[in-house]
This record gives structure tokens, C-alpha cells and sequence, in this order.
DNA sequence: GCCGTTTTCGGCCCGACTGTTTTCAGTCG
């Protein structure tokens, strides 16, 4: 029963209203209900004991008897009832992209397709070309997005995953044979796209506990089907609804630090250790390390690498990519972490997109203990989301003035998150500029371009004096939105001449730069800010979930530009203008 | 469905882009 849940329904049951073909704007009520459900700082039962939700802009009396049907009922008897009214399939079909509610009940109403593979089947037959509002391009893309979901069918964000997994620990841990449950594999190497969710659990009797595991009480609870096991390695495989992957491993406790360990991977890892074992005279399984015949018990992950030579390897690390010969020399990175964060940039208001005023986020800032704060609103061009104009500029600097004079201890940075034009021009001029303490730079339109045109826009923007950062570098988002054309070496060379910082956008969604390219930018000698793009202050704590991504890319605190202190972020702002 | 008023209806962030049209609908950010 949690708020991303009430979030949820509210933001399908907008959805379902558009595909009905009722009023568009009703539709944005309810979104607008998901956007504040999600961002609520305050606890959604205080609002009911104390009846106040209705005093939440946004929340009308439909959204509040709604509120409180959801918190006595489990669910809302008007959201049950549209989705009976309309085929399930209907809302997978907005994953694919070009296709909006209109066009989805156009393909509804006329062909009468509910779901994925009939839109398949429909695009193959050139059934589309003929609809009203539909022609050849339109198929075409819509074709190319059923291909790239078929291929990402499996997959799915880490946030959703991890929710998942901690969801099935739960459930596992509350078994009173289960003396651990590890959350492994691709969650555990925090990739940002994950494909199967992997859980070990360490039980006296793992017979038992797999018997627990396949009850369809079990499988219920947690939306497990599809059941299937390998006897050999104790291994229950499961398909969550919507085709989540997961795999349940159930071992004696003495062999669970070596069960982790390979069902954490990557299988390159692995296979990396194994070959050292060899090396060593020993074997390695996912069973036990052994010497000959006798298994060499290890209490944990750790006693293995040190059993084999190496020093420990956090498991984000374990991509096969140098970390094990690091390891064996003792120079592994001492990867930084969400104690050596000073401040964060990147934070929108209510004056633009956000749903917290500039005040709660400075509040919420100092009581989280950081010691500054950049703000970064949208830039005038962002429309939809309400870029400041030039009055809404001097409001907000006025206002940080004040707080910063009530907080002498804190330091809020006047930035703005401008939009770099096709052009490569920022989104104000010079002067304008020139007041703030801090400006990122970010691509929001014309997506498009070439590389060597998107390539050349970027670089004209670095070579701006008064742009301090260059915000989510390739634009994309996950699953959905692939990196725009970009030459990333070139701009990070540019990065490590011109100083421009580059950011770890932690957005979940994005994750962008990529830890691959977080590497080679640190190679470079580029600093990278790890910042939340929070629009609310519930969303500030990214900033945390977002160090544990940039650790896969082997940064350190002197990699990252929001661990230093104030006075260093003032002086590197201040050199960067004077280039 | 929400909201605010010169309150109980009429507007709701709005422009760019695409692909379909031949003046615009739908999607997207």
C-alpha cells in the first residue's frame, strides 16, 4: 500500500480516460493526482487523520474520496471498472513510441487490436496504411518499436527491479528455515538495465524452503508464475506479471558465500576467478572453493578474494574490466561514497517543473546535512515547463539572497539549467549569464540532429565561458529512448581542456553518463557531478542512489565535482569564467 | 476532474515536430 501504488492507478486511470476518448483534461487531473501522490512530502496517513488532503492543490473531492477508497478498500472501484470496460493490452501498446491514447483507440475501434502482437501482426499485413490519421512512416516506426520492446522484454530499470527483489526478500526472510537472503546478479553489479532478478537464500533445509517457494501461496503473494527448476543447482525460475525474470537459488549456508558470489557475476568475472583459482591450486564452483577434494569453507565473498590473492571487489565492479588485476596489485580505487558528498546541483523549484518550493529544498538540503545547493530551474525556451523569464530570474536570486542570509552556514548557488539551443547558443544572453553562479547546459529539442552536427552543437556550448556543466550528455532514457548521435570522446576531451564538469544525471531513468563512459571520463582527468535533477525534495536523496552507479564507472570522491567543499566549488566556478 | 472568478462555467503550460494532410491531429518534451 504505498504511495508509488495510489500513484500508479491515478496515472493508468488518466491514461484509460484518454483512450476512452473522455476529456483530455480530466485525464490531466489525474496525472497531475500520480505527480503530487509521488511527490508528497508530508505521510499520506497523516493527511487523512488530520483531513487535509483536500487542502493539496490538485486534490478535488473526486481525488480525495478516491484517496481514502484506495486506503479503506485496497483499490478504487471507478479505476476496477475502466479497466474492465477497456482490454488490458491497450496500455502496453503506449510503450511503443508515436503511439498516444488517440491512436490507440483509432487502432482499437477499427481493427479491434488489444495488444502487442496483434499490432504486430496488423503492421505486418499493412493493415495500418489505411487508417485515418496513420501512413507508411507511421507503420514503419511503429514496427521498429515493437522490435526494440520484443528486444527489451525482459528487461527493466534497477529501481523497479530492486523494489521487486526487496519485495521477494521480504516474503523469503519472514521463512523461519531462511537464515540469509542475498540479492544478486544484475542488481547487485547495480547495472542500470537489469535482466533477470537473482536471489540466493541460505536455509538448513533447503528442501523445505523450496517446497515454500513453489505454494501457489508464494507465487501469489508475490505475482510469481510460470514456474520452472533445474534440481541440480537447487534453482526456481519465475516470470513476474509484465515478464520480469526472476531466479530463486536455495543453499546450504556453508555454501552461500560462493553461491553470491557467482550468481552475482558477471559470468566474465567469474570465469576470470576460476582461471586464478587454477592458477593457485584450487578449484572454483559455484559450490565451494576446494583443494583437491577438500572444500575450503569461507565465511563470506571476501575470504574468497583473499583466499585467492586478491583484495575484496565490490560487486559493482565485477565487469571483468582490469578490476581483478587491480585487485591482485592492491590498487583497486577507493570509490566514493555518499559520506564524501558536500552539496548538489541540479535541483528544479516550484518556479519551474518542480513541486517544492525553493525554501522546502534548502530546508530539506541542510537537514540531510549537505552544505550547499545549486539550483538549476528551467531556461526561458523550456515552455512546457516554465522556464524563467527574466522577471522570474530576478524573483528567485532576491529569494536565494534572503536564504542565504538566514542560513549563514549553507550556501545556495544561483544556477539555472539552460537550454542549449540547435545552434550551440545558451538560452540567455551574455549578461544574463554572466549572474548566475553556475549554468548547466542541456540538449531538450531537436534530438535528431547528425552526430557532427550534434557533436558540433555541444562542443560550441562548451566553449562558452559561462557554461559550468553540460547536464544528462546523451539524452537518453532508458528503455525508451535511445542516446542522441554524439561524439562523447570529443566532448570529453573538450570537458578535460575546458574544465567543463560533466554530469552523472541519477535520475533512474537516465543514469547518463553511462558507467562505461564515467571511466573514460575520469581517464581523462574530467570531473563529473553527480546530481539528482530533483523536482522535489523527496527526490534530492537520488543524489545518493546515484553514487552507487558512478562507483561502477571506478570514480573516486576527487573524481566527483559535488564532493568538494564550498570555497573549492566557488573558486573552481570563478576559473572556469576567467578561461 | 480541478480551479477560480468580474464563481457554478470555461479554461486547463504550449510550442515544435512529424506525418498526415492540403489545414491539422497527435505525440512529445
Amino acid at each position: 500500500m504505498s504511495k508509488h501504488e495510489l500513484a500508479r492507478i491515478f496515472n493508468e486511470l488518466g491514461l484509460l480516460l484518454e483512450i476512452k476518448g473522455e476529456n483530455p483534461f480530466k485525464a490531466g487531473a489525474y496525472y497531475k493526482a500520480a505527480r503530487t501522490v509521488e511527490n508528497l512530502d508530508e505521510d499520506l496517513d497523516d493527511l487523512i487523520q488530520e483531513d487535509r488532503l483536500a487542502a493539496i492543490p490538485g486534490f478535488g473531492k473526486a481525488i480525495v474520496q478516491k484517496i481514502l477508497e484506495w486506503k479503506a478498500t485496497g483499490t478504487i472501484q471507478y479505476y476496477e471498472e475502466l479497466k474492465e470496460a477497456l482490454p488490458s493490452g491497450l496500455l502496453d501498446l503506449l510503450r511503443v513510441p508515436g503511439l498516444g491514447p488517440r491512436k490507440i483507440a483509432t487502432l482499437y475501434s477499427a481493427l479491434k487490436i488489444t495488444g502487442l502482437e496483434m499490432l504486430e501482426r496488423a503492421c505486418q499485413e499493412n493493415l495500418l496504411l489505411n487508417l485515418p490519421g496513420f501512413g507508411a512512416k507511421t507503420q514503419a516506426k511503429i514496427c521498429a518499436g515493437i522490435e526494440f520492446l520484443k528486444e527489451h522484454r525482459h528487461s527493466f530499470l534497477w529501481a523497479e527491479g530492486i523494489e521487486r527483489a526487496l519485495r521477494i526478500r521480504e516474503h523469503l526472510a519472514a521463512h523461519p528455515q531462511v537464515e540469509e537472503v542475498g540479492i544478486a546478479g544484475d542488481l547487485r553489479r547495480f547495472l542500470p538495465v537489469g535482466n533477470r532478478i537473482d536471489l540466493v537464500v541460505a536455509a538448513q533445509d533447503p528442501h523445505s524452503v523450496r517446497a515454500f517457494c513453489s505454494s501457489p501461496a508464494f507465487r501469489q503473494s508475490l505475482g510469481l508464475n510460470a514456474e520452472g527448476r533445474d534440481p541440480e543447482i537447487n534453482m526456481l525460475s519465475f516470470e513476474l506479471t509484465g515478464g520480469l525474470k526472476v531466479g530463486l537459488t536455495i543453499v546450504d549456508p556453508d555454501t552461500f558465500p560462493t553461491a553470491l558470489l557467482f550468481l552475482t557475476g558477471s559470468a566474465e568475472h567469474t570465469a576470470a576467478l576460476q582461471q586464478i583459482a587454477k592458477e593457485k591450486g584450487f578449484t572454483l564452483h559455484s559450490g565451494a572453493l576446494q583443494k583437491g577434494q577438500e572444500a575450503i569453507l569461507c565465511r563470506d565473498e571476501a575470504e574468497i578474494y583473499q583466499k585467492l590473492g586478491l583484495s575484496y571487489i565490490p560487486p559493482e565492479l565485477r565487469e571483468n574490466r582490469g578490476e581483478i588485476e587491480a585487485a591482485a596489485a592492491g590498487h583497486l580505487p577507493q570509490l566514493v561514497t555518499a559520506d564524501d558528498l558536500q552539496g548538489i546541483f541540479h535541483v528544479h523549484t516550484t518556479a519551474s517543473d518542480g513541486v517544492s518550493s525553493l525554501r522546502e529544498l534548502v530546508e530539506a538540503s541542510i537537514a540531510a546535512g549537505f552544505k550547499y545547493l545549486g539550483i538549476a530551474d528551467h531556461s526561458r525556451s523550456a515552455f512546457y515547463a516554465h522556464g524563467l523569464g527574466s522577471e522570474a530570474l530576478v524573483r528567485q536570486w532576491a529569494e536565494i539572497d534572503q536564504l542565504n542570509k538566514e542560513y549563514p552556514n549553507f550556501t545556495i548557488f544561483k544556477g539555472i539549467e539552460a537550454d542549449i539551443l540547435p545552434s550551440g547558443e545558451l538560452d540567455y544572453d551574455p549578461e544574463t549569464l554572466a549572474k548566475f553562479d553556475f549554468v548547466i547546459g542541456s540538449i531538450h529539442s531537436q534530438f535528431r540532429m547528425t552526430e557532427s552536427e550534434m557533436t558540433s552543437r555541444i562542443l560550441k556550448a562548451m566553449d562558452n565561458p559561462f557554461l559550468t556543466m553540460l547536464g544528462h550528455p546523451t539524452g537518453r532514457i532508458l528503455l525508451e529512448r535511445p542516446a542522441y548521435a554524439v561524439d562523447l570522446e570529443a566532448v570529453l576531451d573538450k570537458a578535460a581542456r575546458t574544465g567543463v564538469i560533466i554530469e552523472f544525471n541519477a535520475n533512474p531513468y537516465r543514469l547518463d553518463l553511462d558507467w562505461q563512459w564515467c571511466r573514460r571520463a575520469k581517464e581523462k582527468g574530467v570531473l563529473i557531478a553527480i546530481n539528482p535533477d530533483a523536482h522535489s525534495t523527496g527526490e534530492l536523496d537520488l543524489v545518493r542512489s546515484g553514487i552507487l552507479f558512478a562507483r561502477k564507472g571506478w570514480l573516486t570522491a576527487q573524481d566527483v565535482f559535488n564532493t568538494k567543499t564550498e570555497k573549492e566549488v566557488q573558486d573552481h566556478f570563478r576559473r572556469r569564467r576567467k578561461l
